[in-house]
DNA sequence: TTGTAGGCGTTATCAC
DNA sequence: GTGATAACGCCTACAA
């Protein structure tokens, strides 16, 4: 009735312990009527594997690095706290996980860094950086070294990884339009639509995902072209006085990527912009406060909880070469409203 | 540099193996001196205690039971899935998950089968049913037995549980009645509001923190009495066709509770109904396929995967006296509309 | 190709 | 009070 150890199936299959876990594990030859006997037994007792008991026998610990872009950011500095609880909460579960800042924006430099990492006492890297000819050839020289890739948040689509942990951004700017057709639901006029820098794939995908909903299911309504505001509040400032005279139909503000800080600065210094609705992306202290102060009507956010332990699931998985469950993996584009804010 | 095992901790405190066990668990009465002699050793090399070799070598499994509604309901079916999924999932980690469905609608059965529960074999039970004098007094029996006891998914506010995994309902009617009011920005006109039944608890909490919202914030939107139909189709049917023409101004309907399929029938037979704003709770078969149809705008749910494993950690984490990561068991209430439909 | 013996970090059972 | 010693379920030499 208690579960089965290898030693009942040793017993049943009239073999010995070794003989069971070769023919377990696929290590070497074993007589295939063994080989046979102790499949059946195996099936016959319903025997599954402690993982646990064998991590202890093996002393195996998972050693797991997260790259991160370094440098102020609000987004990141979620991640950055939610990877270091994570890394708390598991080291009791044989794994380490450590933090490699890099220079996001220069690939070299990403290069460099990855290149600093002891290929030979690691077991997996979660990496979110914007993907570049040069960061491709690094992880694919990482993968060859035998250790596991997975995009982190943002996609690496052209790049050999094994998994990616992350939102559809497509999906996200789709979601991002029908809020904003149904928050404007028998109005016309037009959305006025600002990101850092559109260099981020994630932007751009964002505003395909927005504009195909737009226009398809909303057509009163018009987005405007891009703004981008290179972490200058003065442009951002100037661009959005700009447009309220240059489009007095102006109904709502979809911010894209980073910087909502400056995005809420400027529309609080515009006092005359009244009843626009704003919609943001990803939920920082920024946004959370824009919440509740009424400022953002909604925060379109992935749970970077989930993000974390998910690249940690998943890294683990693949060092066992077990099998993931797609649907706990899935990384659900979140709502968020001052309602039901967390 | 490798982690500190018992073994280090002994040999750096110049006693046995045993003598450090019984200062790690408290066991038995140890000279003050040595034991003080372990604490400083285990502070002074970082030892933490390897709980999956502990739970091997106690032999340790723990067996977990679902209390859960039984009889045709999608929502409970969603749970049900994730219960069997997180079971499997969860085999090789040494714990065992097992349903008990029960007639929820009758308190005298609920207490006859909880009574049929093993106390001797059992480690936790997670229940969800609704709170009567009768079930409080059975839960505290479990818990006399020392067993743990999580309430699920409906609260037992007056019953001693360990804990309450699950979404607060105020909330998520804070957050309906905050989609309705921005769904209907501009507008006038009044909000059906619909349920199965107000005996459930979960119903009488969406409705007040709706209600809140609705008066509070958009107070040119009026929300009608609630109407109960108790699984009659017919019943909604009518009732409907009469809100219609009794409320010309009708805008919306919010569906607090299970009944969906039935709700929307009754919509597409009313086809004069169109361009109602339609709000639901809980991600099943029905309301999927309402949003994807767009009968629906948007859905207010909970994640049944998050909902389950949840439990399953809570129960754990008492069972081993350890803490829980609150932001990690917070289950988050979701909006859902077609476009983040997972 | 197969089996035996020992160890992984912890707990439990004995004697001392 | 204390300390050997043998489990727990699995893996890995090494020997046969």
């Amino acid at each position: 009735m208690a579960k089965p150890t290898v030693h009942d199936i040793a017993r049943e299959a009239g073999v010995s312990l070794s003989t069971v876990d070769r023919v377990l594990n696929g290590r070497a030859d074993v007589r295939p009527k063994n080989a046979e006997r102790v499949k059946a037994a195996v099936e016959r007792l319903g025997y599954v594997r402690d993982t646990h008991a064998a991590n202890l026998a093996k002393q195996r610990r998972y050693k797991f690095v997260f790259v991160l872009p370094e440098g102020p950011n609000h987004f990141v500095e979620t991640i950055v706290a939610a990877v270091r609880e994570a890394g708390y909460a598991q080291a009791s579960d044989r794994v380490d996980v450590a933090i490699m800042p890099v220079n996001a924006g220069d690939p070299h430099a990403i290069v460099a860094r990855l290149q600093t990492l002891d290929l030979h006492s690691l077991d997996g890297v979660a990496i979110m950086v914007p993907e570049t000819p040069q960061v491709r050839d690094a992880i694919a020289h990482i993968r060859e070294a035998g250790i596991h890739v997975v995009a982190f948040v943002s996609d690496l689509p052209n790049s050999k990884c094994d998994h990616f942990v992350g939102i559809d951004n497509f999906s996200a700017g789709q979601t991002a339009g029908a809020l904003l057709g149904k928050f404007l639901r028998n109005e016309t006029g037009s959305i006025l639509v600002v990101t850092n820098s559109m260099v981020a794939r994630d932007s751009i995908e964002r505003r395909y995902g927005m504009d195909e909903v737009v226009s398809r299911d909303f057509p009163r309504l018009r987005a405007l072209p891009t703004i981008e505001f290179y972490d200058d509040p003065q442009r951002i400032r100037e661009t959005l006085a700009h447009a309220l005279t240059a489009h007095p139909d102006l109904k709502a503000v979809y911010s894209m990527g980073s910087g909502n800080a400056v995005m809420l600065d400027a529309l609080r210094d515009n006092a005359d912009v009244k009843d626009l609705v704003v919609i943001a992306h990803d939920l920082t202290a920024v946004t959370r406060q824009g919440l509740t102060d009424g400022e953002i009507d909604a925060v379109i956010a992935q749970n970077v909880g989930h993000l974390v332990r998910s690249a940690l699931r998943v890294m683990r998985a693949k060092c066992d070469a077990t099998v993931i469950f797609e649907a706990q993996e899935q990384i659900r584009i979140e709502i968020i409203l001052r309602e039901n804010l967390y």
